[in-house]
DNA sequence: CTATTTAGGACTGAAATGGTCCGGTATCCG
DNA sequence: CGGATACCGGACCATTTCAGTCCTAAATAG
């Protein structure tokens, strides 16, 4: 199916709440409740953005979470990336020498430019912006 | 990572092996030994792709497979589909009814825009044929 | 008839995934 | 200062999914 992981998604429908708040620090509790996803699942996922440099932590009382830049220089391909790791079809388009039919694969070149296809699909910052 | 089943990149590997045999059938055993991927696995995956219309098979002594169509006809996405159902990043853009924040989700939109920007990229024929 | 080869499905062990919880630390406010 | 709030990092577990194997039945060639 070429899915996602659902805790991806997830990690979309929070940005895309953090989005709305603009510049308002949000916290983990009340973006749950907008979203209707689970609480703890809403804190892994923002401490993975954070970790990505998607947001902003606050901590201590009155803390919480935004938006590292303007949502609309946030593309897909970034969400995916921080909740994921790099977008790559295969192993091997990603990394050298871990494929034991390497020598022989004549799919390899190939890989590479469909992976550049996706990830220019998924960056594409007017078709991909957060906002609806 | 948006990655691929590592079968559906076995998959691949097997189609382009039965590419290189033209019109000649190549039984599983025969295609297990020229692309290294296991025989067992081999047979299950070219059940798939009979299953979905990309090869035909022929049983019995002297019996095996061949590409359905030529080669240059086949996508990439047409061997996802065959072998994991069809492209489709969120499942709530590829059926309604099944995502309990539907009504609140609001990228739904979005999902099928960049869902049929990869299937386009998966299907140009140019980009995507099975042969090096 | 017999050997060959696919068809279909059941089964298993391993890995990833989604989801939860806890101790620690930084910040705010009284 | 001291307590409450809220993030941080990590460990942890149950469930599902996945890759891979095996077995029996059916079809075809010689």
């Amino acid at each position: 199916m070429l899915r996602l992981s659902k805790l991806t998604d997830y990690g979309m429908v929070v940005m895309a709440a953090l989005a709305d708040a603009d510049d308002d620090t949000r916290n983990a509790a009340d973006l749950a409740a907008t979203t209707g996803v689970a609480l703890p699942t809403v804190r892994k996922l923002l401490k993975r953005l954070n970790r990505g440099g998607l947001v902003n932590s606050a901590r201590g009382a009155r803390g919480g979470y935004r938006l590292a830049r303007s949502a609309e220089d946030i593309s897909i391909a970034d969400v995916i990336a921080a909740l994921e790791g790099p977008v790559s079809l295969t192993e091997c388009a990603a990394h050298d020498g871990l494929c034991s039919m390497e020598s022989v694969c004549r799919l390899r070149g190939h890989w590479r430019v469909i992976n550049d296809a996706i990830r220019g699909a998924l960056a594409a910052p007017g078709e991909v912006a957060l906002f609806v």
